[in-house]
DNA sequence: CAAAATGTTGGCCAATTGGTCAATAATTGG
DNA sequence: CCAATTATTGACCAATTGGCCAACATTTTG
């Protein structure tokens, strides 16, 4: 990590050219294939030169070590993160903003399920790399919004629930269907995701999700079209 | 996996012996460990037999290959898995039952972190040794259940919601914890769960995801006052 | 153009890997 | 006690690993 960052131009003062980004961005995505599927140990430096159709040593032009290239797309991840969330504020409506909120995710989760199940996998294996980014960025992610739910919450608009357990309830089941894709789709039987079937999912989970905190679900905010899920009427929430 | 079950003697008509099982459970629990952290791939059974405590040639008599090993360890936790969940019945209060449901799941994973995380990078990974396991056991596990969750509705006991997805919501957001300890512990600022929040998590999971289903919350079976059973009282939501 | 900088590549290396084997103990049943 | 079976272990092996390097090719800039 201390060795150079394939980003910047080396040292020079040359331009930067359209091939070297080519190539960068062909690794990356190979490395993030291999990465997922193999883990970072089983994933060899040559298999992703093959799949990134480079020789092996080429990569180790750009990346001089593994760990370097693994850190690359790891840090490609956490600025997708970092710029993927509208903000939300004390004076949005709750139900709307949360709504959108869900959607979001789910989005994309699925949208960028390799890079999803990525990052799940440097969690799981306790987070060696991204301890750094999990104790700052994500933690004040987190206050941040938490904040502002616990205002409404204050304003009576929604359930007396902990914040922070909200969010980790939205992050949980909505990349649950990215990152373990291979178990939903054999239990339901299926090849892939349809369109279909991702807004159904959005749509369960918003409505679920936000009448367990005490909303009513937007009426007109399910994904169109198609046929309305028909949503109860769900019992009011003391407080 | 062609090659010869551990758990059984050999071939011969001797014991079983007591150091045998001794020496079995040492390793399946290093490799345990040691497939968590570094992936399958990554754990090489040198470490395993360095945290067994045996040298790696003893290993290699128990478990002849590697894959062996592995699928060992998978299959305790599937065996885990298969025989944790009380059942549930269209006949049953459904409040009450899916309150003790997800109690159960939250305390699973919890107290067997490890093996919910193994369970979980086998999924990320694709499940190449537990493809099976899913479309066959798991799918009709949720068949089941998703049976008795119907009938609810048809009832009219609890909101419209697609009962499959219900399951894969408790399945999620109970395993987030485990799963992604480091996440939520770092999150939290934690080092680790007390059983104090573990109740929390329990509590809220239980409140919203009964809530999000239109259910009330059945009066205080929350985790309150830890040393009794609970008692029955007025309602009221936690925190 | 030409020199400097950047990019490309095959071959090489020490280290680690999963796995084998033969020699040696221990334990077992009779 | 003895012979059959099961268990233990150090030494060894072929294959793969991440990484390095020197030779060569290409592009850039003055």
């Amino acid at each position: 990590m201390t060795d150079f960052d394939p980003t910047q131009t080396p040292t020079g003062i040359y331009k930067a050219g359209k091939k070297r980004d080519q190539n960068l961005q062909q690794i990356l995505a190979a490395a993030e294939e291999e990465f997922v599927l193999k883990g970072y140990r089983g994933a060899s430096m040559q298999a992703i030169a093959d799949r990134a159709g480079l020789p092996k040593a080429n990569v180790h032009y750009y990346f001089k070590r593994k760990a370097n290239l693994y850190l690359s797309v790891l840090n490609g991840i956490v600025d997708l993160w970092n710029s993927s969330f509208s903000d939300i504020s004390a004076q949005d409506d709750p139900a709307i903003a949360l709504d959108r909120f869900i959607r979001e995710k789910v989005r994309l989760a699925v949208t960028h399920r390799r890079a999803s199940k990525l990052f799940a996998m440097e969690i799981l294996g306790g987070a060696p790399y991204l301890q750094d980014f999990l104790e700052t960025d994500q933690r004040v992610w987190v206050r941040d919004r938490a904040r502002v739910i616990q205002a409404w919450i204050d304003a009576g608009k929604m359930a007396r629930v902990d914040p922070m357990h909200f969010i980790f309830l939205v992050w949980s089941s909505t990349q649950h269907y990215a990152d373990f894709d291979a178990q939903t789709l054999a239990v339901m039987n299926r090849r892939d995701y349809s369109a279909q079937t991702i807004d159904e999912i959005s749509d369960f989970l918003s409505a679920t999700l936000l009448r367990g905190v005490g909303l009513e679900v937007p009426g007109e905010l399910s994904s169109e079209g198609k046929k309305q899920a028909a949503p109860r009427r769900a019992k009011r929430v003391s407080s």
